[in-house]
DNA sequence: TGCTTTTGTCATCGGTTGATGACATATTGT
DNA sequence: ACAATATGTCATCAACCGATGACAAAAGCA
């Protein structure tokens, strides 16, 4: 495929720009990702981005806003958040669709240029709906808790390689992490 | 102090290097940090950073590796890891001398230059000591559990910031993340 | 005191980064 | 077919980075 003449479509190289940084992104973080590195996964000029999107920031803001998997896993309520932490025991968590906007936020939290459209996403994106399916008092609160168990699970599969938590062959380890979400969602006793 | 004449003293001059570096790797991630940022921090020409640390990875390894208060609050057993919790629920955890080891990797994790170093230090610095007071079969895996609990914890009360886990005044969230870490620390049934 | 070594200062290097203006080529509209 | 616009390419800029060699000043030693 893409033989014959060079097209000329800035939709379709939007696109593929957009889809090379949230791959990159997905994997490093906001400073160690450049833009002739962001350019050359696409197969695209560096001077695009800024054409495109103003800038690597730019890029990056709307790599953020762009997860098509929305909190789709929202949808499923409670079922689907152990489903979502389930996904991160699985092998290989770095190509999952499902967690790519997760990992973006993750390796970029510390990156002073990333860092505050990566806390209004978390923000935004993940402890408002799942604050939402809550019911009893302090559901904002709960959220947070439930979002800092996902986050530090998260970083050990993924950022801690090896040394972190391996993958789950024992159903037990499923359902002691079950058990501990179930903890940081449950409503405080009066 | 410090007035009269300028004095030369090259192991006073590798200490403020190394302070100004922990407390700007505390608050920043690697990339982030530039040796001239440190060196200004420590009130030192930056070509020192050079001379006596080799390279700002050198020196970013001996800031790692020089915590003063090595992990000493696994001396008191379980109580004292619920102490290392609870410390990160209080006021200002950026400026508490315990965590600045914990907050230097967090930061870094995601910098490819540090993430090697950031990976072995919480290996060898956290898990195993940890797995050390673990009774009971899988220790390593239940350590690594509960690193990642206080990691996400970690990072929800700095990196988060306002939209993190907000201060514990309540008692009943201390109780709570207690709860949470016992679940990560318990043994598997059989 | 005079010499050597250590410690600190300064200027600058090569490399990389994000950004941008000038230009070339393809597409579109008439 | 021709002009106008949209899209892609290329070269280059200024700023920053980490690193380093040349030099100055202090300290240690005879």
């Amino acid at each position: 495929m893409n033989c014959g003449p060079i097209t000329k479509n800035r939709n379709a190289t939007e696109a593929k720009i957009l889809d090379a940084a949230r791959r990159l992104f997905a994997h490093d973080s906001y400073d160690n990702v450049g833009i002739r590195d962001i350019a050359s996964e696409a197969g695209v000029d560096s001077a695009l981005i800024g054409r495109y999107f103003g800038s690597k920031e730019g890029l990056f803001l709307e790599a953020l806003e762009n997860g098509r998997n929305r909190p789709e896993f929202l949808q499923d309520g409670r079922s689907g958040m152990a489903a979502l932490a389930a996904e991160m025991l699985t092998d290989g968590p770095q190509d999952d669709d499902k967690l790519v906007d997760l990992l973006i936020m993750l390796n970029s939290a510390s990156s002073s240029n990333a860092a505050c459209a990566v806390r209004d996403s978390i923000e935004t994106r993940f402890h408002k709906p799942v604050a939402g399916l809550l019911e009893g008092e302090q559901s904002d609160l709960r959220a947070r808790l439930f979002g800092s168990v996902l986050m530090g699970l998260a970083i050990s599969r993924t950022i801690m390689g090896p040394y972190g938590v391996p993958e789950a062959e024992a159903a037990k380890l499923k359902e002691r992490i079950s058990t501990i979400l179930e903890d940081a969602l449950a409503p405080f006793p009066d």
